[in-house]
DNA sequence: TTCCAGGTGGCAT
DNA sequence: ATGCCACATGGA
């Protein structure tokens, strides 16, 4: 196991990051310890205090996939300063990173991840990777899986995925899989969102999560059913248009971390 | 039993 | 361009 230790971390709390609703392969061990596999490398995350220590089997860029460089201090404050009804939710979620993940893997959590509720998003993908994944490490008894790349699920045909029960976005998978396979997209937002959005099962809401979690495009402003109820309760707003319109308006670039903390309030708290 | 979950595609206006 | 509705699955 390779160790990694970074000192001085802020604004990060485990339990915000990993449970906020952006990722669904992190499991939390005890309290401000989590195990989960990232981009191949299955990894233990304690975080005491300021320092973070990372276990992982293999090398990763930690800094950059748990978005530490950046200043979610002053994302906060510009939030607080354009919109000062966020105060609850910038308070709640407070140690909420929006973290860097793999395309791949963003692209096919998120297309699971239409009309159907987070723990079963989760037993999918954990078991897409057990079957369709290659072995990493085994933890107290567990063993830990990769997540199946593009090729694996290609191949498959939609039957291998039964067991899986996926439901109707089986064919979706495979068929993305194939499409991954061909394509890529090394583009602006506009392209990007084109480009995904011509994939079959993603609309223009699975597209913005990709956008957000998977390509770094952090202006992308996913509306689900939750962020519509805010909406609606916050600023008696009603229709994708005039909330795609108004969170361009009111927090610009910043559109992906306000949705973030917005959404994470909200669910937790079941309004 | 019915409703709901980080929606989308297809089809009818 | 907009408005319905079916779609698999499992928990409440």
């Amino acid at each position: 196991m390779l160790n990694t230790r970074i000192t001085d971390v802020k604004d990060i709390n485990l339990d915000h990051v990993f449970q906020c609703g952006q990722c669904f392969r992190w499991d939390k061990v005890d309290d401000d310890i989590y195990i989960g596999v990232v981009k191949g490398v299955f990894a233990k995350i304690t975080l005491k205090g300021d320092l973070l220590d990372i276990d992982a089997t293999g090398n990763l860029n930690w800094n950059e996939y748990l978005d530490l460089d950046r200043d979610y201090g002053e994302i906060k404050a510009e939030l607080f300063k354009s919109e000062e009804s966020m105060k609850e939710a910038l308070e709640y979620g407070y140690g909420i990173r929006i973290l860097n993940q793999d395309l791949w893997e963003v692209l096919v959590s998120f297309i699971i991840s239409q009309n159907n509720n987070i723990p079963r998003i989760r037993g999918c993908v954990e078991k897409l990777s057990e079957k369709f994944g290659d072995e990493i490490y085994e933890y107290d008894g567990k063993k830990y899986y990769s997540f199946p790349d593009a090729a694996a699920i290609a191949k498959l045909d939609i039957a291998d995925l039964d067991d899986i029960k996926l439901g109707y976005r089986a064919r979706y998978i495979i068929d993305a899989a194939k499409q991954y396979q061909m394509e890529s997209c090394d583009c602006d937002l506009e392209q990007a969102t084109n480009w995904l959005i011509s994939f079959n099962g993603i609309g223009p809401k699975v597209a913005n999560c990709i956008l957000l979690f998977g390509m770094g495009f952090h202006s992308a402003f996913p509306i689900d059913v939750w962020v519509k109820r805010i909406m609606k309760e916050m600023f008696n707003l009603v229709g994708d248009k005039s909330i795609n319109e108004f969170a361009k308006m009111k927090f610009g670039e910043y559109g992906g971390f306000a949705q973030q903390y917005l959404f994470y309030y909200f669910r937790e708290k079941k309004i």
